[in-house]
DNA sequence: TCGGTGGAG
DNA sequence: TATTCTCCACCGA
């Protein structure tokens, strides 16, 4: 089997992109995004002032006054942007697999897709006329390639239209244009090369050390597709408003590293023979699922005289150890994947991510959350917040649910100061025995939520709370200092199907016999749960 | 299935 | 080093 050509797009500083466009005033000045006193993205002109992601909104601003201000606190607007962008990519690459990453990441695997290409260079005989016989006329116009892949018409049904804008209000529909006319193709990559001694040409992508059919054309592959990753992101600019860094390389790991070599706005393409000493001259730390815990246990093994971990290069580390010794600082299962990435292999393919989200949370921090009935109190806008997250994500135009979740889950961070550390504790409950939250699409005013989060927080939260408190040794009731620093309310557990109701409206009792299940209630019934209007 | 950990943006 | 507000995979009990 040959190697899989992937894209990785990642969208520079995305929340600032979706402020920029909400009030074009902030382009081209510094400006932070921030959740509390943290900063949670800034723009380009912000990081040239030397702030930085994750620090702090208050010493950023004594250092710099006139630096603008975003509050970032609410996502639903970079989730509702984030849904935009991979409508867009999904409907401007039809046939393509894409999976999302976050809210700003894609992969695409467009192997297919430029092996078609690829097909149709070689049978009209392009490409060697091309570059061997006379420059013809016709030569300096390109070639034409094609964004649609004949392969797997099943991915690719029920997809919406390409469209030049994502006001649907004020869209007007453009054409549907599946190919374009690539002018610089006999030319060079519009993209960034590594390594850039490899030269930009496009004989430089032919010339192939490889004697496996498989690969011969594998740096062409890559050339084609960063013809067509530069014609992506050009789209995305003219249709959304959006700047995007792309990275063209082998896996999504590799693709996803060679794309942040040229931010903002670049695109680069990691030719094959070069793939070892890309990794080699890496840090650790840009390496995926290289996260702190990882980094540490090998910082502990490789002792303090090596290089800071910030500094430390994948080079020494594949100098230090060999595969074995490697393998055995980690868990056994996780040893092996770490290695396979140090070395630029991932085999990891890429998933057509899913429409509907496993779990929906919110959540909110706090500072003087300092009782129980309090923290009761907090819960109530947080469940609202999530029932109105619940109808954006989980429920379709029509108002039928896209998942049902089964679960809900809370969530707490809970000490007796206001800044003793204290890890997350939680606790699940099932939401089948509380009929009328299946209603959620039926609701139709703002005062039916508040209700319904109110028989929630009563019948299903507030219980949750007392034994999450009991079972981390603090006292329902009485003196005793109680600092809840974080609530996070979830819903989890989605299944397809409407899942059977145990049992309308259960008051759970936490401590105690258990209560024989009444039966189930007709859903007709469940009306008198709310005043309509 | 539940609860916790570690990774990602 | 954790900071914000999430979402997901994975693991042991």
């Amino acid at each position: 089997m040959g190697k899989r050509i992937i894209l990785a797009i990642d969208f520079d500083a995305f929340y600032c992109g979706v402020e920029e466009k909400r009030d074009p005033t902030l382009v081209g000045v510094p400006f932070i995004v921030y959740q509390k006193d943290c900063i949670a993205t800034l723009s380009y002109p912000a990081r040239e002032l030397g702030l930085h992601k994750l620090g702090s909104v208050a010493a950023a601003v004594r250092a710099h006054p006139h630096v603008r201000l975003v509050n970032g606190e609410s996502l639903a607007p970079y989730r509702e942007q984030g849904k935009q962008l991979w409508s867009f990519v999904r409907a401007a690459l039809p046939g393509c697999t894409v999976e999302r990453l976050g809210l700003e990441e894609m992969w695409i695997d467009v192997t297919a897709l430029v092996e078609s290409n690829l097909a149709a260079l070689i049978d009209a005989d392009v490409l060697f006329k091309g570059i061997s016989e006379e420059v013809a006329d016709g030569l300096d116009q390109g070639v034409r390639l094609s964004l649609t892949t004949t392969a797997a018409p099943e991915a690719t049904a029920g997809r919406e239209e390409f469209n030049y804008s994502d006001n649907e209000e004020n869209s007007v529909a453009a054409p549907l244009e599946m190919s374009f006319l690539c002018e610089d193709f006999f030319f060079q990559t519009p993209a960034h090369v590594f390594p850039a001694s490899h030269g930009a040409t496009m004989p430089a992508f032919l010339q192939t050390e490889s004697t496996d059919p498989d690969e011969f054309y594998l740096d062409f592959k890559l050339y084609i597709a960063s013809h067509i990753a530069r014609e992506l992101m050009l789209r995305i600019s003219l249709g959304l408003g959006y700047s995007c860094s792309v990275g063209v390389a082998t896996n999504k790991t590799l693709a996803k590293m060679v794309g942040s070599l040229h931010k903002p706005g670049g695109l680069t393409v990691l030719v094959s023979s070069a793939v070892q000493e890309f990794m080699a001259a890496c840090h650790v730390r840009k390496v995926p699922y290289f996260g702190a815990k990882s980094r540490h246990i090998l910082q502990d093994a490789m002792g303090h005289d090596t290089d800071r971990d910030g500094d430390l290069r994948v080079e020494s580390v594949l100098s230090r150890y060999d595969r074995p010794e490697f393998v055995k600082l980690y868990p056994p299962g996780q040893g092996d994947k770490l290695w396979a990435l140090l070395q630029g292999e991932d085999n990891a393919p890429v998933r057509e991510t899913s429409r509907v989200q496993k779990q929906v949370s919110i959540e909110d921090t706090y500072r003087e959350l300092t009782s129980i009935p309090r923290a009761e109190q907090a819960l109530q806008p947080l469940l609202e917040s999530l029932l109105r997250q619940l109808r954006i994500d989980m429920i379709d135009d029509d108002g039928a649910w896209l998942g049902f979740p089964t679960v809900l889950r809370l969530a707490v961070r809970v000490a007796t100061g206001p800044s003793t550390l204290s890890n997350r504790v939680s606790h699940s409950h099932t939401l089948t025995s509380f009929a009328p939250f299946y209603l959620l699409p039926e609701l139709e005013t703002n005062n039916e939520l508040t209700k319904l989060a109110e028989r929630m927080r009563h019948s299903l939260i507030v219980p949750m709370l007392h034994k999450l408190c009991v079972g981390q040794g603090f006292r329902l009731t009485g003196p005793g200092p109680i600092y809840f620093q974080l609530l996070n309310v979830a819903a989890t557990g989605v299944v397809a199907h409407k899942p059977v109701i145990t049992s309308a409206a259960v008051k759970p009792a936490p401590v105690g016999p258990v209560r024989s299940a009444k039966p189930t209630r007709p859903s007709k019934k469940l009306d008198f749960y709310f005043t309509r209007k």
